[in-house]
DNA sequence: GTACAGATAAACT
DNA sequence: GTTTATCTGTACA
């Protein structure tokens, strides 16, 4: 069942948990990829300082002060695109970036699409496919096109499919400079899908319940 | 284990 | 015109 709207407007931090073990799933005309999400990351309002939102309302950052239940999809470093889902009310910058999933559908499609990532030859483990953020938005076909997408409409959205989760773990999230002191990362501890633990060992120590802020 | 190229939009000077 | 950015794969020691 697909998640409503009201699933995305609450506090982000309570979104982000309960996103854990939720479905994302992409329809396109090539075909179908759904994954559980294993990992995600806050990024709340405009005192965040790693969020998007920190400089104030830009043309690019404008979906993160829009309705809740929508995409946010940029482009980073030149190269990645990153998937956000819009939480909270209109007016209130907050979403929840999508790290990692656990293909479940169109793992043909996803590393298809993955192809040319590596030398020929080298096969993707189905838990490589969608690990880390960059990876995922390819795996699952979300590019900047998707950038404000209805996850209430028919095509690119997060569905419930009963499974739960146990061991949740929080951490500082990864990659940004400013902000590190916010442990708004969550993730399924000792998920293989989940990013930052082998290749580049930039696990952050930090472990924890979920935070306080 | 660490280092670095890759290639672009948007904010900033 | 310049700098930076929620990253990834590859190349090295």
């Amino acid at each position: 069942m697909t998640l409503a709207r009201a699933f995305y407007d609450r506090p982000t931090l309570d979104v982000a948990a309960d996103l854990i073990g939720k479905v994302l799933v992409h329809r396109t005309g090539e075909g179908t990829t759904a994954g559980a999400i294993v990992e995600v990351e806050a990024y709340i309002g405009e005192s965040d300082p790693a969020c998007h939102a920190a400089p104030g309302l830009t043309p690019r950052n404008e979906p993160l002060y829009g309705l809740p239940g929508f995409a946010y999809v940029y482009l980073n470093y030149g190269i990645h695109h990153l998937f956000n889902v819009v939480t909270e009310a209109a007016g209130r910058p907050a979403a929840v970036l999508v790290r990692a999933l656990e293909p479940l559908d169109g793992v043909r499609l996803m590393r298809r699409r993955r192809a040319g990532d590596r030398r020929p030859g080298a096969a993707i483990p189905d838990h490589e496919l969608c690990r880390g953020p960059g990876s995922l938005a390819r795996a699952m076909g979300i590019s900047l096109a998707d950038n404000r997408a209805d996850l209430c409409g028919p095509s690119l959205y997060v569905e419930d499919r009963g499974t739960t989760c146990s061991a949740l773990a929080w951490s500082s999230r990864i990659g940004i400079r400013v902000g590190i002191e916010y442990q708004w990362r969550c993730y399924v501890a000792g998920c293989p899908a989940v990013s930052g633990t082998r290749a580049h060992g930039r696990e952050p120590k930090a472990e924890g319940r979920r935070p306080v802020p």
